[in-house]
DNA sequence: ACTCTGCGTCACCCATCGCTTACCGTAACT
DNA sequence: AGTTACGGTAAGCGATGGGTGACGCAGAGT
């Protein structure tokens, strides 16, 4: 992963989908196994083994192998590029549309609603 | 918008696309009409058009006809959902990884990194 | 050595999506 | 009234992407 636009797109892109969403939220409780995950899931087990790939590939998970098994673990850090991104994006936007409400509406400069 | 999940799957799904999030960027720092926004952009005017009009239903933008011209804003609440729904997952990532980390490998009860 | 289990990968199919070119409606101006 | 500017919408096309089933490989147990 070059910069962090990069991560932040992968990471958009890569929790997109429905689907990969699911088996991400699968991890959430700790790490578990392929089988395990495409267990219940509407979609076959070699789905649930792309939609990993995918998930490694942006960073959002980590893959440890573990006999004929294969663990997958949420990484930590990989939603962190996405949070700082929109956190960014967050502030700017309230400031700015507070500024703009402010200037478009500057009759009572402490309306409460 | 029914529920919380939909309106973060929307979101997502709404800034996933590069070319819709350029789109979106262009909102930072005001609102501005669809030709602006169009301009410079690698894409025709009716394509920036419909990608306005999927974060509308996402609840990311807003618009305001004015005279022949329709300013689109940043909704500053959109990011609402997508934020909890992250700051959620990261919370308890986070935590389950420190408690599996303290699992296996207990020797050291305060590791620092 | 044989077998079984658990996953990754490949090839292919089908649905979705983003983009374009037309077209149409509306608001402002002369 | 006509004209111009601006933008939403429809139809169609090409590309992308998620899904499946088939195959192959490595590890564990017998």
């Amino acid at each position: 992963m070059a910069n962090r636009s990069a991560a932040t797109s992968a990471a958009l892109t890569a929790l997109a989908d429905p689907t990969r969403r699911q088996v991400f939220e699968r991890l959430r409780k700790g790490p578990r196994a392929v089988g395990d995950i495409a267990e219940g899931l509407p979609v076959s087990r070699p789905a649930v083994s792309q939609h990993l790939g995918v998930l490694k590939a942006a960073g959002l998970v980590t893959d440890e192998a573990q006999g004929t098994r294969r663990l997958y673990r949420i990484d930590p850090q990989g939603l962190g590029p996405l949070r700082a991104w929109l956190d960014q994006f967050w502030d700017e936007a309230m400031t700015n549309f507070a500024a703009e409400v402010e200037r478009t509406a500057p009759k009572k400069p402490r309306s409460r609603r």
